[in-house]
DNA sequence: ACCTGAACACCGTTCAAGT
DNA sequence: ACCTGAACACCGTTCAAGT
């Protein structure tokens, strides 16, 4: 016998509706999610949607929320704590956003490329809590306040660049061989431009920017 | 008395209705981009744009090429020779690609997001002549095969991650003051976080780049 | 209190018909 | 040869009406 509210669907609620947009861009991927679709999705008729969100764009700022909301600041989770470096709490920060994109690659141009809440909010790291954490975790650790914005301007720019090209390859659909005849360096060079090497780069390049930040500091 | 063809208005084409487009984005941004819309602001019914593009997908493919061959990698604009350094072209480039997005910062996430003809084609060198000049001109100057490789890979995600973030910044319609009451360090920092310093960080990091580049020569 | 039916304005796209 | 009118399927969104 099932739980007492197991009744035929939960009811609706703004979470759920965000949850479920999420579930559906992950499988049909962003141009598929119309609010007519998520409402048959949910056995409901569009319109009940309207209800728990203020619309279509709201429904978007919704998932972008709490996506972001699952790189969980908490200590839990093999959180950095006051005695580890700041190296130690970027490279746990970049691994948690990374793992955000391997889970939601098609939603991941939504965190890219809506325009955050304040001018000054750069995507990935597009909220309030995310960016008070990491400032005061730095400046903490010996950064000055202009280091600590220096820092995550660098660091947000790291992200985005290399996890919206990591995303893009995770979703992308099998292409029609394309003609390089005009294009000899590309032809040659083809196999070893397919291959697959995100993670090691990705390791190799956050290194770069850590070291580069080091040689930045005061003391 | 003007040119024997300055009718009303000159015949549709296709080259000539995507500039139209990207003028339109340019004005009004992304989202206000319909192909009736555009009909209207060409003087015709939205059905006779379908002559000349397959359809609104084709016409933003459209979009992302004619802006894409701005960066005319001709021997014209100063581009750099034979005789200079591989610095000199990836600077000449990275500034090229930078200004497209000054130009165009409304339509940059188009380049930006849009599935590339061939999967290892990576925004915002997605364009199968910049790359084959991007790797022919780093061969030519001493780098293995897989170096010049990874140096795409790692210029690519640099110019995406800065520009991405500046062209949001050049689009960004004013917001809300944001509450911050609860994020003591956001409230400390937010002057400083707003003063933009786009330009000197671009310069900056683009040189900590060719840097790493130049540490993984063979030479 | 919560969901729906009907309606409106706007989309992309097709195609037979006009000139 | 080039453009249009009419039509279709689908959107987001509103609101009075149902239960």
């Amino acid at each position: 016998m099932g739980d007492l509210d197991t009744g035929e669907r939960p009811h609706l609620s703004r979470e759920r509706i965000v949850a479920a947009a999420i579930a559906f861009v992950d499988r049909r991927g962003l141009t598929a999610l119309t609010m007519r679709r998520l409402g048959t999705e949910l056995g409901v008729e569009a319109m009940s949607l309207y209800r728990y969100v203020a619309g279509r764009d709201d429904l978007l700022e919704g998932m972008v929320d709490q996506l972001v909301e699952q790189l969980h600041l908490d200590p839990s989770g093999g959180r950095p704590g006051p005695d580890d470096s700041w190296q130690a709490y970027l490279q746990w920060l970049a691994h948690g956003v990374r793992q955000l994109v391997q889970e939601h690659p098609h939603a991941f141009p939504l965190i890219a490329t809506r325009h955050p809440a304040a001018p000054w909010l750069r995507p990935p790291l597009r909220g309030l809590g995310v960016v008070e954490d990491f400032l005061s975790t730095l400046v903490a650790r010996g950064f000055t306040d202009d280091g600590a914005v220096a820092a995550y301007r660098a660091f947000s720019s790291f992200l985005l660049g290399h996890l919206l090209l990591e995303a893009a390859m995770l979703g992308s659909r099998p292409v029609p061989a394309v003609d390089l005849r005009d294009f000899p360096v590309l032809r040659r060079l083809e196999d070893r431009l397919s291959q697959d090497h995100a993670a090691a780069e990705f390791e190799r390049a956050l290194e770069d920017l850590l070291d580069g930040l080091e040689r930045d500091l005061p003391g």
